[in-house]
DNA sequence: CCAAAAGTTTAGCCTTGGCTAAAAATACTA
DNA sequence: TAGTATTTTTAGCCAAGGCTAAACTTTTGG
């Protein structure tokens, strides 16, 4: 009745109003915080691969022009979530930090979430990019604790 | 590598920088389908529950106001995928209900697919707003194939 | 050591998708 | 049927996150 995999009727037949308007209101907050987070991880990632995280590289690993990175580290650095001076390399604060390996953790259980229900590599990598940012922390440990069953 | 604290190293550790960007740029194309598919499968759905799609029920049930589900009705009509007169409920074109039905199925198996690794019915609801719209075709396939085995 | 290349910053533009306030149209009800 | 309530529309505002072009700084190599 409730979950009925194959179609089923309209997705609001067991919900009212307010309470789907909660789930829409929760994911535009998940597109507030994506950039933000894809940002900080992967400044992270660069970092800890290079040992500085410049803007030229930032533009390159996520497609976008140089301007770009520059007017949104200047947001990140608004947030205090990174350190960045003129013409410098930028920095994680620690709050940064934090972010970036919080978000890489949930990057990853997704990632290896997608792989136990038999996504492939490439692709569970491509998907896992936007939806890492909509699990909540309940639906991460239920991932987090599918695949540690799988692979025992 | 560098560091691994729990759950492994840099995410482009084994990525170049041009295939990590096709990621991204993927991410952000679902971002900008994502209300949109949104606006046509609630349309759908209160057509399909109450005869018709007033704009009023579209902006409580998606937690915005009038004026924005004006502007947005504007755009859906410009794309072709509603019908709309003036101070009249909204209709879906042939292609708006297509996707919407696509949509709604869509919606249905990452549910279905949440629900079977152990994601409560609530959470998976609210989850599956976000996620539906970041799925590729191959993970939309892998996770009916997952949910079909399940079941059987 | 200096010119060219590479990288960074600034300025200004655009679309999206929210909002409020107020006007206009429609619907309800006494 | 008149007056009120609801709904829809318009107008104008805002921030986010893209872009290009051009100026500026740093790095590099001859
Ligand atoms: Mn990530
Ligand atoms: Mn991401
Ligand atoms: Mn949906
Ligand atoms: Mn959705």
């Amino acid at each position: 009745m409730s979950s009925d995999p194959k179609g089923g009727g309209a997705v609001s037949a067991h919900m009212t109003p307010d309470k789907q308007a909660s789930h829409f209101k929760r994911a535009r907050e998940a597109r507030e915080s994506e950039i933000i987070e894809d940002y900080v991880e992967l400044i992270a990632d660069l970092i800890d691969e290079h040992g500085e995280a410049r803007a030229v590289d930032i533009g390159k690993r996520l497609g976008v022009t140089g301007a770009t990175v520059n007017k949104m580290i200047a947001r990140l650095k608004m947030m205090d979530l990174v350190n960045a001076e003129p013409y410098r390399s930028i920095f994680l604060t620690d709050e940064g930090r934090k972010m970036a390996e919080a978000s890489r953790a949930r990057h990853h259980i997704v990632v290896a979430l997608l792989r136990a229900v038999g996504v492939d590599e490439a692709t569970a990598w491509a998907d896992a990019e936007g939806m890492e940012h909509c699990c909540s922390p309940e639906t991460l440990a239920a991932f987090a604790e599918f695949v540690k069953k799988q692979g025992s």
